[in-house]
Order: structure tokens, then C-alpha cells, then sequence
RNA sequence: GUGGCCAUAGUUCAGUUGGUUAGAAUGCCAGGUUGUGGCCCUGGAGGUCGUGGGUUCAAGUCCCACUGGCCACCCCA
């Protein structure tokens, strides 16, 4: 073969196109009923923009970017996340002038140079939203109620929610100093990735996977004791609103993202469906990234979920298999002579606004009503010199198997019912 | 970036201790009397066995490298 997809990229074929379009469809519609409006940014940014924002010290920023120099010398690069890209639209074209609160969401390609694997790909596809604005906890509950209704308009429930709290740059960097210091006691135990980890960033060596560690720090001080009061108290209402809504959830201490502009809220939703890769989804607060980002102080607050992870639980769960479109008529030719006007009457009709489908390919007429078969169309009508002559239709349901004459001025008429 | 497993028709796979023209199922195409699909029957097309080397009289089969896929680590959506 001379030309393969790049690695770590798919193409989404039908049928499976028509399950992403009524996905999507969901994702909108969920998102319209809590007044988010849609966004889109370009697909890259300047690669300073996604180092400021997401962290020079992260994997993301580290090993994952795809950087490239154009042809101005310029370092551009393909947005691993989509977060960084909507706030700097939000500085850029002053959203926050307009009106104080900012509710705005994405579906959109996002990229990463990882080594493939199940549920992860190099172009991935995310949709999420951000508040942009509200420094309260009834916003955190809302983006965090609001990732969850996609999963219940979607029946799925094998899904867990963690939320934590990373608190912020005021009782943040005590707790990481004390931390710190009990992981230095036990740092040649641990593995070289959470011994690299203490100095870089001690809250991740928490969050490891390795069990080894996750043991050796079972008794390890927690950022939820050392919350300050502000951040104590808006996790305690976050919690609350939670409880409120009827969405359970656990807290997680040793939840930390991967991302560093998070402060406060942080959550993730994880699924059992999945494989070792099991984040659906994931998201929290950012009260600094717009100061950041050289814009006004603006608190916010987002969430972005996995397109192909949310299509890997549907397709395991075995829903939203048959919403292929189907012609709602196959219209097949007898004879040559009569092919042009099937042609045209085929037009015709979905001049009307129904889906017709003629033969392309001068096969027999076997062949054709196999097509028509295949193609799984409600009707088929068979046309050649006899209904030409009657300008008439023989009308055959294919479903229930029986025939009606119909006037060819009727067809329309007939067929919308 | 590291590791394990894998790579044969469009697809899912079989292929004996290396031994003639590489098979099956399914899908595709055509036909089963001249204008009717689904089931059934018959026939047909379709593979430089991932690529490149090597061992051998002989390689789909053994060895090496490369590429790609899957899964896991790492990390995350």
C-alpha cells in the first residue's frame, strides 16, 4: 500500500459516521438546554501559548506536542487541549467586555504524539465547554452536572465521578513543601518516575498508577487537610450543590490533572468499560489562567470529555447501532430506454425532499432491485414502457412486501406520508 | 520513549515436522428462460503471504532488520 493514515490517526467510516453525527447531536443539545454557545478555534496556536498555559514542566508540554516551524520561523502547534485556545479567544476578543459570564463549548480535533493504544490516538477528538467568569461553586457544580447529563442522555451509567480539590497559590504551596519533605524519606523506594516527580511536582507522585507507590504513600498528608479556608469552604459547597443534584460522587485526595493551570475543583469521570486508558472525562477550575494569559484577572472553570473513549462505551453497550439513513426509494429501470426518465424523476423527487436512489451502473434489473435490497429502501418501483405508457408506478413496499398503483403525478405525494 | 503479542483475498481466519498451481467462510460480480430483492443453488473475479535481507536444493512456514497494528507501561481524553 502506498499511502497509509499517519500512525495513531483513524478515518471514521460510515456507519460509524452517522453514530458520531448523532452523538454529537446529543452533546449539542445538552449543552444548548444550559445556555453554552458554541466556539471554535483554529486547530494550532502558538506553541508559547500552550507552554504557558498548560505547563512547561507537564508530559503534555514535555513529550506530547506536535511543534512545527513554518515558514516565517515561527513555533506553531497543534492544540493538544482545547482550554489554553478558548481563553485566549476570550482575552483576545475582549468576550468578557461584552458580559460578565461566558459559557461557551467545542467539538473538536485536539493532538498528541504518544505511542497509541486503547483509547488513545494521536488525533483524538474532545468536546467540552468553559464558564468563563464566576469565581462560585454553583458554576463548578453546573459544568460538572452538565458533563454528566451527556453520559445519562446517552444511558450510559458505568461511570464514576472523582472530584478533589488542588487548592490554590496561597495554601497550594505549603502543602506541597510538607508533602515534599515525608516524600524525600521514602524517595529511593519509589520509582524513578515519582522520584523525578517529588521535585517537580510531588502532588502527581500521588496520583501514580504504580502500586508500589500508591502503597508506600498510603499514609501520605493529603491537600484536602491543608485546603485553605476559602478553598475549604467553596469545595465544601461544591460538594454540596453536588449532593443537591442528586450526583454521587467520591472524593479523591490524591486526584491531580495533568495539566497545571488548575486550582481549586478538579475532577474526573472514569468509566469500567474502558481499558487501561478509562478517563471519559475530566476538568476543573482556573482562576489564574487568564492573568496568565495576559488578560484580566478571570476566574473560569471547564471540562473536556473523549469522543472516541464515549464511542468505545456505546459501541461495547451495543447502542446506536441502526441509525444508518436508508433512500426511502429505489427507483430501477426495465429497460434501456427508459433509464433517462428514471433519472430525472429520481431528481424530481428529491426535489421534493425524499431520499431516491436510482442504478448508476446499467445493471440488470436483478441487480438493481438487490441494490435496492442492500440499500435497504422503503419502496422500489420498477419503471419501464408499460408505466411510461400508463404514467403509473407500480409501488412496492419492500418491508410489508405489497404493491400499489400510483400515478407518476403522485409519487411525491404518496411517498411523504 | 520502553515492553509483550501480532502481520496470509475487501473482511474474519486456516495453512500440518520448511516440499508441487496458497485455502475456507463471508462480502463482491454474474447466472438459475426473456420485467422483480431478501432464502437457496451454480459459476466467476479477487492474494508479488507487511517490506527488505539471510539460511536452504526448496520459505507463507526458520533467522535478522525495518515498518505498521493491537495491548500494556508512562501519561491522559
Amino acid at each position: 500500500m502506498t499511502f497509509k493514515s499517519i500512525r495513531g490517526t483513524k478515518d471514521i467510516l460510515p456507519p460509524e459516521t452517522a453514530r458520531w453525527q448523532h452523538v454529537e447531536s446529543v452533546v449539542r443539545a445538552v449543552f444548548h438546554r444550559y445556555n453554552y454557545k458554541e466556539i471554535r478555534t483554529p486547530i494550532f496556536e502558538q506553541t508559547s501559548l500552550f507552554a504557558r498555559s498548560i505547563g512547561e514542566l507537564t508530559d503534555i508540554v514535555g513529550k506530547e506536542m506536535y511543534t512545527f516551524t513554518d515558514r516565517s520561523d515561527d513555533s506553531l502547534t497543534l492544540k493538544p487541549e482545547g482550554t489554553a485556545s478558548v481563553i485566549r479567544s476570550f482575552i483576545q476578543n475582549n468576550l468578557g467586555e461584552a458580559q460578565p459570564l461566558v459559557k461557551v463549548y467545542y467539538i473538536s480535533p485536539m493532538f498528541r504524539q504518544e505511542r497509541p493504544q486503547a483509547g488513545r490516538l494521536r488525533q483524538f477528538h474532545q468536546f467540552g465547554a468553559e464558564a468563563i467568569g464566576s469565581p462560585f461553586a454553583e458554576a463548578d457544580a453546573e459544568i460538572i452536572a452538565m458533563t454528566i447529563e451527556v453520559y445519562r442522555q446517552l444511558s450510559l451509567t458505568n461511570y464514576a465521578l472523582k472530584i478533589n480539590s488542588v487548592g490554590c497559590e496561597k495554601c497550594r504551596p505549603r502543602y506541597k513543601e510538607i508533602l515534599q519533605t515525608e516524600l524525600r524519606k521514602i524517595a529511593p523506594q519509589l520509582s524513578p518516575e515519582s522520584q523525578r516527580r517529588i521535585e517537580q511536582n510531588p502532588m502527581r507522585v500521588l496520583d501514580s498508577k504504580n502500586e508500589d507507590d500508591l502503597r508506600l504513600t498510603s499514609s501520605m498528608p493529603l491537600i484536602t487537610n491543608y485546603l485553605c479556608e476559602e478553598c475549604s469552604s467553596h469545595f465544601e459547597k461544591v460538594k454540596s450543590f453536588l449532593s443537591s443534584l442528586g450526583i454521587s460522587y467520591v472524593v479523591d485526595g490524591r486526584l491531580v490533572r495533568g495539566l497545571d493551570y488548575y486550582t481549586k475543583t478538579a475532577f474526573e469521570l472514569t468509566s469500567s468499560e474502558l481499558g487501561s486508558q478509562d478517563a471519559l472525562a475530566g476538568g476543573g477550575r482556573y482562576d489564574l489562567l487568564a492573568q496568565e494569559l495576559g488578560g484580566k484577572p478571570t476566574p473560569g472553570i471547564g471540562f473536556a470529555a473523549g469522543f472516541e473513549r464515549l464511542m468505545m462505551v456505546i459501541e461495547k453497550k451495543g447502542l446506536l447501532n441502526d441509525l444508518d439513513v436508508h433512500p426511502t426509494i429505489f427507483l430501477a429501470a426495465a429497460d434501456e430506454t427508459s433509464r433517462s426518465w428514471v433519472l430525472e424523476k429520481t431528481m424530481e423527487l428529491r426535489s421534493h425532499g425524499i431520499a431516491a436512489e436510482t442504478d448508476f451502473l446499467h445493471r440488470s434489473l436483478k441487480a438493481q432491485m438487490r441494490e435496492a435490497d442492500r440499500q435497504r429502501a422503503a419502496f422500489v418501483t420498477v419503471v419501464g414502457a408499460e408505466e411510461l405508457n400508463k404514467q403509473a408506478a407500480v409501488l412496492k413496499n419492500l418491508r410489508v412486501k405489497n404493491e400499489r398503483e400510483v400515478p407518476f403525478a403522485d409519487l411525491a405525494k404518496v411517498l411523504s406520508e
